[in-house]
DNA sequence: ATGACAAAAAATGAATGCAAAATAAGCACT
DNA sequence: AGTGCTTATTTTGCATTCATTTTTTGTCAT
């Protein structure tokens, strides 16, 4: 019987170009940087198996490192090992995102709550920039301006938490949803986008307060709210953004 | 130059009970359950060095399965992995041992929110009957019985979440500080000790009451307290606890 | 004695080899 | 043609081997 389930292409990383050599020193490491960027850029269809011996080949290296890497990754919950069956890119059903966008959610919201405890009057101004960059790509309609500035306050907001344990698990609960994230934001409809303009302003307000546990409520609330919207995206056909206002 | 870091004595992990096999169908899988339960539980020292040669007559397996498991374990953060130098207990700094604290706290600040939407009235009763036990032994000065009914009322918590992804997030945090966790609470002065069993009793008004948003307050500052506590035992002499009222 | 240097021993990182399992192919049969 | 079985090929899991690097040991000089 042949699986319905896709094999992946031929090439499936970039040559060696190792883009900013973050932290390899030794070739499993270097494997897994790439290996895991390579999935989380979602370059490999759900489901597809990925065996071995074209890993190897791709990358040039011989079994022993990249078993090794695939072992950390499959700990990490972005592939699956089937004994004796080879690794699969794992594949999230509706439930595993429901859980995993509360996470991502109940992470955030210690982060706003942490934040406020140490954030400096620059941060905050730097978020407020970033927010007011944010309302502008809301006026003119830019989905991937606004995307793209909401991203990097919530990662603010994460920094200014000053604990690089929740900033690692943050990173890496973010990388197992990150197809799914990008088309979360985009299937927004122009009511939820209002709404999520408005939580941002209450985010904002409870910053500068230094509220924590307001902060957290809020921050909870609105990733819940995003989760829903991502959720009903997958599941039933979504109404387009529109292009320009 | 002699390191001043101690190494491991000779036999560290039980022969081959697999006391429960959980789900080792691979040898690498196996020695994974094995050797994680065997750090967590203490009993290799911190920073010890963890020699693969050594492991393997331990485990009488060859070094492949075995070096498999240590990469996840690095991952897991439960060991260090120093390029060409090999294995060692991860040390904990102080720093390190708050992040993780303040994660623990949000994880469980999330339980909590969670767990009122989803928890039964028996559950709850459940955790009411471990509430009182937990108040006998406070009665009782019975620390270790004191313990782990609070360790049942948490872990009972996050199960009532119905979320696998955080269950399984929390219990990998918990497996790093487990350690000291433990002289943690039996650290307690008996001051902070009233204060804890008061915080309890919040707890289980919020959660009779499904107030996610004020359990999550609440369970996000009793752990807190709870790390104030650890880290302050850490750095000062503590006081004992009496052995009887 | 203490310290520095050199050689030996051991440990690590990665590649290869081999047995078992799974998948695919071939073939008879209905 | 389609189905069930047998055989061949591939793939996986683990052990073993080889090349480096690190650590230890031994020797000599100060």
């Amino acid at each position: 019987m042949k699986s319905t389930i896709p094999d992946i292409g031929v090439p499936i990383a970039p040559p060696a170009t190792n883009g900013g050599d973050r932290e390899a020193a030794s070739l499993h490491g270097e494997i897994l940087l790439r290996l895991r960027d390579y999935v989380v850029e979602g370059n490999i269809p759900d489901g597809a198996r990925v065996p071995e011996r074209q890993l190897c080949e791709m990358f040039g290296i011989s079994r022993t490192p990249l078993r090794e890497a695939l072992k950390v990754l499959a700990a990490e919950g972005l592939i699956e090992l089937l004994p004796n069956r080879g690794a699969r890119i794992r594949q999230l059903s509706q439930r595993d995102l429901e859980e995993l966008f509360d996470v991502m959610a109940g992470l955030e919201s210690l982060a706003g709550r942490l934040a406020c405890e140490a954030i400096t009057d620059e941060e905050i101004a730097a978020i407020e920039q970033l927010h007011y960059e944010m309302y502008g790509h809301y006026l003119h309609r830019d989905m991937h301006g606004y995307f793209q500035a909401n991203q990097r306050i919530h990662e603010s907001i994460v920094a200014a938490a000053r604990n690089e344990t929740l900033k690692t698990a943050y990173t890496s609960f973010a990388g197992r949803i990150r197809r799914v994230r990008y088309s979360a934001n985009f299937a927004r409809k122009r009511q939820r986008w209002a709404e999520a303009m408005r939580e941002h302003e209450a985010i904002l307000d409870a910053l500068r307060r230094r509220a924590g546990s307001e902060l957290s409520d809020i921050l909870f609330q609105h990733l819940r709210n995003k989760r829903t919207a991502a959720i009903e995206h997958l599941t039933e056909p979504q109404e387009d953004a529109p292009a320009s206002p």
